[in-house]
DNA sequence: GAGACGAATGTTATATTGTAACCGCTGAGC
DNA sequence: GCTCAGCGGTTACAATATAACATTCGTCTC
């Protein structure tokens, strides 16, 4: 079964095998996963993946604007918002608070922030292509818990 | 020769060998440096440092607020403002403008940005103890030249 | 339908980045 | 002098990522 090409029409685009299983693993896990955790999930439907797999899949992922990496993290996670990735540098800029002790992630997009980034830019003549924005820290559930 | 104590008194805390040329090398360069770049830089000294001599003397600069990691670059570069490391996610928000034309990155710190983050991180009861911003994209001098 | 061609994917191998774990020196305190 | 703690050196390896080549598949042409 080389491919069944009448899977998943709803989403929008065309994913092929790889990519929607990347997907479906990153929406699954309920946090960031590393290329190779990515991979072990390909590899419950093509064992003999390899990293290249992995990566491609990501990428296009990424350019579809469906997932995310977190740079500080060299991990991936699913994006929340619908987006194209065309806008990436320009009118949106996504913030993502990473909890350094339980691992979550929350995805924050805000207009004042992303104005304040235009300007800066502006003001270097710097055109952007695209921002990263990664805050690491402790959630409130586990300032709650944890107080020590 | 473990550690000479009176080598660069005017920085504030002592540096050693490693460390000193580390910054040396990150501040001549002009450009960010992998670790394994500033590896090379310590054989000059040291014909056999190995790579745990470099990224612990990175560590440290970090530590000591001299020196950033570019996440997204995987790559060091001066610090060009005077801060304290401990402030850097609650006061201090600096914002990394990387050129992906010709590798210059600047540094800016701006407060309404610092406060713009400090509040989003506020209202989602989130506690930052780091932050990184990094922009990527063109600056004014490759825009201007290469048009195309 | 056979063959040529290009795009996408599979596969192998390796490059790059980073760290764990142990060793040995040096210097402080006794 | 002896011990011990801490720093830095060293070895070995783990984790992340990509280059380069092989193969497959679809399509176009004739």
């Amino acid at each position: 079964m080389p491919h069944d090409s009448h899977s998943k029409p709803q989403t929008g685009p065309a994913l092929n095998a790889a990519q929607a299983r990347a997907l479906g693993a990153l929406q699954a896990a309920g946090r960031p996963l590393t290329a190779y955790e990515v991979l072990d999930a390909l590899r419950e439907d093509q064992p003999r993946a390899a990293p290249p797999t992995a990566y491609r899949a990501l990428r296009r992922l990424i350019d579809l604007g469906l997932v995310h990496r977190l740079e500080s993290l060299n991990a991936y996670t699913p994006c929340v918002h619908e987006h194209d990735a065309a806008d990436a540098g320009a009118s949106q800029a996504t913030l993502f608070a990473i909890c350094d002790d339980c691992g979550n992630v929350r995805e924050i997009t805000d207009a004042p922030l992303a104005r304040r980034m235009r300007q800066l830019a502006e003001e270097g003549a710097f055109t952007p292509a695209s921002t990263i924005i990664e805050m690491h820290g402790r959630c409130g559930g586990c300032a709650s818990e944890g107080g020590a």
